[in-house]
DNA sequence: TAGATTGTTAATCGATTAACAATC
DNA sequence: TAGATTGTTAATCGATTAACAATC
């Protein structure tokens, strides 16, 4: 790997994906070219933070010009990992499953479902958002045999975390978790836990929040 | 309000519904007790940043003895505002306001779906989940009569924006944006955009991340 | 060259952690 | 009372912002 490796402060990589939508935007636009002061105006983030945070994996732009829109798109693609392709898995066929087979705007870019599981004799072997829904007692062979890179649990919380105990054994390298609690992995293995519902209750906080109104 | 208003960090805030879903799973093991070390161990946060939390918003705890579990609970219910019942409407009737139509943990919490929504002619009519899908149009009205405090946007991204100010005009509190784009709005209401995808481009920053190779 | 904008250092700000006195 | 654990202050750490020299 070429760039930098002077550990990358988290708030930075949280940051990544931002930037990456916001170039993609501008690519489709037919921007050539854009400066961090234009970003900062358009993403609501500080100008120096910006290359500050694009200064991290190398010195992608050029004084009195700016940034080269699809020259920094690639960079940041190839530092998320997105010119790669990914085999991805999918624990649990009920309602997040099924919209996760559904949700296509990352299927399009390198993320490929191959295998959808699940433990309940209703579902397997049912048809689900034209995937075959494969009896969860098959995922280690599967696993064993398809170069599965991530997985996606989304299962009742009760299953989540022997469900990634598992996928840990079988050398999975990223989980993606859904289920309403979080799991835990050995290092080597990472996680990104989706509270859902956290969100919604900031959201609850923020409403009833007493702060605003005392502008 | 009897909280103390010295600004909330916002970093506070976003723990808030760790906590909360922490002591309900105390709660749920029928713990009376607990103390910021046992959190600590069991959450993976630093003692000390508990109890400062904590103290953000008043003294829950009592010296040599601990904090009180269903106490705790509440009262973060409380700061969160959970202890409310709020109308909630989906725009949007495609795979995610699916998913959330049928994803019932935070429809138990007192976040009561009133009202679905969708421009597509095929789906407006129909019966999504149970719910029957109203025709975008009439939004206005709808809003205006129901007291719909938060609004949950499914739709795609380019309607996202268009949709989001339809929704501050009729003085919806709070935005729950699925779009794949983020959506602004004036002061005094607020959004949470949850970026489904942007969670996966960080789990495959990891996966490729040169920095773990050290260890 | 003159103007624009980066890359980078120094200053500020906020968040985390350690330590310990207060107190149940 | 002795032991445990909070509440809170002080120290550390990391992240953000301002400023400006470098340079295209």
């Amino acid at each position: 790997m070429d760039w930098n490796v002077d550990r990358i402060p988290e708030a930075v990589i949280r940051r990544l994906p931002k930037y990456y939508r916001y170039l993609r935007d501008c690519e489709r636009n037919g921007e050539a070219r854009v400066s961090s002061a234009k970003m900062s105006k358009d993403m609501g983030l500080n100008a120096s933070q910006i290359r500050r945070d694009l200064n991290c994996f190398g010195g992608f732009g050029q004084q009195g010009y700016g940034y080269s829109v699809p020259r920094l798109k690639s960079e940041i693609a190839r530092i998320l990992g997105l010119h790669k392709q990914y085999n991805m898995i999918i624990i649990g066929a009920g309602n997040m499953g099924h919209a996760l087979m559904r949700y296509t705007s990352f299927t399009s870019l390198g993320f490929r479902i191959v295998g959808v599981f699940d433990n309940n004799p209703d579902r397997v072997g049912a048809d689900a958002a034209g995937y075959e829904v494969r009896n969860i007692d098959t995922l280690e062979e599967f696993v064993s045999q398809n170069n599965v890179t991530i997985a996606a649990i989304c299962t009742p919380s009760s299953a989540a975390q022997s469900i990634a105990n598992r996928l840990v054994r079988l050398q999975v390298k990223g989980i993606w978790n859904f289920a309403p609690c979080e799991v835990r992995v050995e290092p080597g293995v990472f996680v990104e836990n989706v509270q859902l519902n956290d969100s919604l209750y900031v959201l609850c906080y923020r409403i009833n929040a007493p702060e605003h109104e005392q502008f």
